[in-house]
DNA sequence: AATGAATGAGCTTTCATTCAT
DNA sequence: AATGAATGAAAGCTCATTCAT
């Protein structure tokens, strides 16, 4: 939330961050259409017309925060996977655990529902976010299931498909987060349900057939 | 779409239904807020002031297409549940196969992505999709897992996490052929997704034959 | 409000008066736009089409009220007016006392809230009004304080104006109680306002008993 | 009406002034409900949705309304009866003088016939104006009276009900010229309409010089 | 570069009136 | 005579975007 400065003092070149910072917020908060400029405005600590210096609308607004804070986490997970030699297991469960910390437990857990809900009514920003977040998600995820069958830790499986399933619970967790999760009485204990996910998956995903084993069915860091 | 007929008459009690019909399609295309009344009464063949005639407001019609279309789908399972005498493996396949096939494959699948996006800026709706559709689902599920571990056809696991791990991947599905599913150059084969989740859940929950590592099987928490 | 009676047997010939009753408590209660024609027609007993058998519209069904309801009670004066024998002060007071209790106690006396309120945006019904009951009661008024000028029971007054004057605190009186009246912590005590504005309106006209003043006698402009 | 200037700027501070000075206008002439915004923003020389700069919604305009215009004048009112040192004759006849200069000769006397016509479709409305104005109004009139009971200028009456009959030919004149006074052939005179008033009203309040005739003072019926 | 007042199309909801039955 | 479903124009309020300063 933009440090405070002594009025001209602020640096120029920290608006754009802080446009998109506060845009970032009230997505994950209210979604694209009921998210209003003057409040990104506002909550970025200028006036309605700022924001239109420096991005054409709202539209490029929301591309600029996935382009800035979402595809860097994509390129960490690649980078990850790039340089990993353990077992499929540790892997899928280093990607996994990494995406949630860095993206399910910030705001950007916010921007699926936002792409969900959305899609429909705002085609650009569809096509745009497939392109640059869903195609390359999936192609990594598919990379980490092929390795792990590959080194014979997984069964074979149709990794095409493999690969929604295993990112289905992830990006369920970030999306109950930001809607019907408000409901909920006591709130989800997120340890505990990405230790659930992975714990399935691995035994789902796990060769099995010879007898078991007994390391690569441990959690990894347990 | 409404057989057209010269004048008012003879649809009389067809209207509701028309109406819920068409509401429906527009919901599960655009979501609520994006659906205009004018729109919903276009598309059943009325005009504007008509659908007041039968629910008080948007929201109301979003409640009355929950309570006719998607509430039935719910006693259906429970239904089945409460009948069944296989082991827990088919009727987990059962269960996801019919919710499937009855909301899936229809236009209803497009109300867990409206009420994902909408949640947050339509708190009454929230609730109440929350009370009369997820506690029942999860309570449903819930049991299903239940007489699996108890039958021994499954391992002993964290029954209330695992509902969600269970059922994210067909929720997914549904939200998926909504939006963004569109942008995809070939659409997604359900039958294979189905295939592929089943397979996935079923291997990941099914005891292993095996004695198995014992600390691997702890539930959190217990 | 309409005697029940089996269905079809109930007497065509009441409807209309049916129509008018219910139609004159609506509209005290709430006023002529605000007053929907279906509210009249429920509170009737009949369906929304049914009054449109026995009135063109809304305003003739406003004007059917006035002479149904409203005119007698001023030709009800004039009689009591022609056969008076007794001061001036007494007839006066018994024109007020009738006049509060046969209009300011029945729901006519939310006629002159309804008219008053509506006359800018229902020329028709204003020009009704003003010839069919204004005009009928200012003269009705002046000839009563004549009346009592004439007998030297009233000091001479200028009698167009104080026939207003007169009116005021009686009209005033019925508008208050159908509208802020309600917002009063504890309601009015007709009796004792109808008491204050009698006592002192005659202690206004009555002719001083000592050589008057000639100049307060004098009428403006004669 | 706002000299049409180039572009939006100069007239900025002016703006709230001059859409409430708009909204007294129609107020007065149409009513609270039969107002649109629209007509208040297009009076005012600006758009539908500039008002909405400035005031949440109707109701807003209309306490702001109020609140600059009509409360001041019962503050002068009670700044007059704070300074006042002669008869209650004269102070009456003053405070009624100057209320008909201030308001009754302004738009502002098109307000009494508003929140009558409209308090039983807007309580929040009627209450904040019966809090506002109608009581502290009660109030100036009954200190006024007292005033006048206490230096012996008046009969000892009961002053609470007093109040409302004294009050009521001055509403009633605001209220007439804003609704059927337009119907009348020849305007009010406002100035004899105004002397008959102070006449009648002084007349029956001021103590009797000379041994009353107990007859007279009688009230009848009693 | 930044401001923030202004725009105006667009959406939900209401209701007097009509007219096929 | 009576019904009551349907019409459709109208009104309050919102908000992305513009542009004079």
């Amino acid at each position: 939330m933009a440090t405070v400065v002594k009025g001209w003092t602020r640096r120029k070149e920290a608006r754009p961050a802080e446009i998109l910072e506060a845009a970032l917020a009230l997505f994950a908060e209210k979604g694209f259409t009921a998210t209003k400029m003057e409040d990104i405005a506002k909550r970025a600590g200028v006036t309605t017309g700022t924001p239109y210096r420096y991005f054409a609308n709202k539209e490029e607004i929301f591309k600029a925060v996935v382009r800035e804070s979402l595809i860097p986490q994509i390129s960490f997970g690649e980078e990850m996977l790039s340089q990993f030699h353990g077992s499929g297991q540790a892997l899928l469960e280093e990607v996994l655990r990494s995406w949630w910390q860095g993206v399910g437990e910030t705001n950007l857990s916010g921007l699926p529902k936002l792409i969900i809900a959305e899609a429909g009514n705002f085609p650009d920003l569809a096509k745009f976010y497939y392109e640059e977040v869903i195609e390359r998600g999936v192609r990594l995820i598919g990379r980490v299931i092929t390795y792990g069958v590959e080194r014979g830790d997984f069964r074979p499986v149709d990794v095409d498909y493999t690969v929604r399933v295993v990112m289905a619970p992830v990006i369920m967790g970030m999306i109950w987060k930001h809607s019907l999760g408000v409901c909920e009485r006591e709130p989800i204990d997120t340890e505990r349900y990405l230790k659930t996910v992975i714990e399935l998956l691995l035994s789902g995903l796990t060769q099995p057939q010879q007898p078991a084993n007994p390391a690569s069915l441990e959690i990894p860091h347990a």
